[in-house]
DNA sequence: TACATTTGCTTAAACGTATAAGCTTTAGGC
DNA sequence: GCCTAAAGCTTATACGTTTAAGCAAATGTA
């Protein structure tokens, strides 16, 4: 690679000292005093030897990087893709670039993520925290390094956080399917006491009690993450394979659930919405092509991105040890998946 | 944030210079003669203090930074994102660590990363290159900055490039089509002089070539990326709208206008493979769920992914000027779209 | 003329790290 | 006891940047 330029090769071209080229470049020149000739000639050999400023060095100089560290919990889940794109813009307009990892929901992967970028001198991190890693994040707390967790959270733990409010997203869901006629709603989640899925299971019990249900403990399904397929295909099994199923229509507490679960339902010739009612919480493409459009829970992943990159840059700058938490509203967007009769708008 | 250890604090706790700190933590203290008594109270009080290096700091001691820069076209595309995934943890194992940006096909986004990740002392960077950003990539060429494109090159530019063998693959897919008794395969791609594209369209050619099939300048459409849904649901109205279709089988240059056709393709209701034969390059969830299989080109990301990295550290390293090509091969998964005999097992 | 002020620049120090070179102190050889 | 060598440490310098402090020359004031 080139040498690049540095400040000390264009004050030896222009035969003034460094301190000089740097009070010009960084529009100083009246604070210091600079003589307009020499202030002419640095700018003009400056961009004539097109010099950029090594932003490491000056990183070193004051203590801040301009960079922010994400971790998302599995980018090759389209909605973390998302949402690391829009962080991406959002912080670049911010003047911010992004060191960015993958955690893939494992805890060792994701302390390491936050070893790297803490030794890279990050000003801060956005994490979607996986399972386990509360430790991990209580040390930052510790620390005092400004960071903003995204998508989820821990209950006990009070921290910067930026969520869809995952209780009323479900809870809304829930009703709707109650509306709509269906009698015994179950729904498949992880297992994890990770606050979005704890609180979708809250709002969905609740759901039931307004709605004069009484929650039936075989309508939830809780699945490890780590072999979610498989288990997720049991779980249908248990729940559609007798005549008279358990259950009456489902939600699925996130996307990859749902498509797992859809895969499984095409496949056994379930009817739905006929059979089975279905809500899935967040999008994805193959819905357009179920026969019944899936009816679906949008999150609105410009506002969870704006609000976290928004807050984490007023941890950085205000350095206080207050917490917010920002709820997110979500939207349902109404497919055919989530109601019998075809003459009721109910969606 | 609280402020990190440094060698200073260690040497003032134990009592030494900072330079005996630093000898004993790079574990030089051979070299340096550093007495035994000295170098264990180093390491205890360093342990204690739970030192952390600040690599910024040595970033700028060394002009290295171990920090790498990837930009895809497009990471909310499952392909750029799993291969952002692959990569972030290629360069993990090599100590690297990723600065992640997506220029969203857009020439200014591409230029500005760039420029922004070179400004950040990126040791190196990995390229998916935008259509007309050819200038951009011979700035660093000139510069003499590492770099390896991938997924798609130039081919005036002779560059470090890792691709999939896009040639061989629509060749072989085409192949299949005529094969399985298809006698009109169209093709929709994008409109760009970016190699996979150019190659791609290629290979359809030559398999027509050599198959005896003269090739009709009506079963090729290039859309433009910008508009491309409208674009491409258009051009299968153009192909499918009349009876006795301009075409008896497509194939789909991305994953992208895959989805966006298929969509089309199952609101007008055209039955596939009878009325039309389908294959796809890249794969996507929707694929499991169109009531054909959707044969498609699957490309090997792990392999592009591993030699991308494995490319640009061996270019970070040897500072030569030679440039290398690495073709990935890449396989078909064969569904049920592209043959109409239930019978042949020639998928 | 003498002094104060302004102008226009340079020097020095700092961020945290690494390392060549130098300086003491101790040990060894005679 | 003297010299050499080795051992064990410190000092100095550098990476590229910023900025307070300082210095010299020019200008202003009385």
């Amino acid at each position: 690679m080139q040498k690049r330029v540095s400040l000390k090769d264009i004050a030896e071209k222009v035969g003034v000292s460094t301190a000089l080229v740097s009070y010009v470049l960084n529009g100083k020149e009246k604070e210091a005093r600079v003589g307009e000739a020499a202030a002419k000639k640095i700018k003009k050999v400056a961009a004539e030897m097109n010099y950029q400023p090594n932003l490491i060095a000056r990183g070193l100089k004051f203590g801040k990087t301009h960079t922010i560290g994400l971790i998302v919990a599995d980018i090759s889940n389209p909605f973390f893709a998302m949402l690391a794109r829009i962080i991406e813009l959002e912080a670049q307009k911010r003047g911010y670039t992004v060191l960015f990892g993958s955690s893939d929901e494992q805890l060792e992967k994701s302390q390491n993520l936050i070893n790297t970028f803490l030794n890279r001198q990050v000003d801060g991190l956005i994490i979607t925290p996986v399972a386990g890693s509360q430790s991990q994040i209580e040390v930052l707390q510790d620390k005092g390094v400004p960071f903003v967790l995204m998508d989820r959270g821990f209950s006990e733990t009070e921290t910067n956080m930026v969520v869809t409010d995952n209780h009323d997203a479900m809870y809304n869901a829930v009703q709707l399917l109650i509306r709509n006629g269906y009698k015994k709603p179950g729904i498949i989640a992880y297992d994890t006491t990770l606050t979005h899925m704890t609180d979708r299971i809250a709002g969905y019990k609740d759901a039931l009690k307004d709605s004069g249900i009484r929650f039936n403990a075989k309508w939830l399904v809780k699945v490890p993450y780590g072999n979610y397929k498989e288990d997720v295909t049991a779980a249908l099994d248990r729940f559609l394979d007798v005549k008279g199923s358990v259950v009456d229509s489902l939600v699925f507490a996130t996307n990859s659930i749902s498509v797992q679960s859809l895969k499984v339902i095409h496949a056994r010739g379930i009817k739905v919405p006929q059979d089975l009612g279905v809500i899935s919480f967040d999008e994805s493409d193959v819905f357009d092509f179920f026969y019944a459009p899936i009816t679906y829970i949008k999150q609105n992943l410009q506002a969870i991105s704006e609000n976290a990159v928004q807050l984490l840059m007023q941890s950085i700058d205000a350095r206080s040890k207050k917490y917010t938490k920002v709820t997110v509203p979500s939207i349902i967007i109404k497919g055919k998946s989530s109601n019998r009769s075809k003459t009721s708008g109910g969606g």
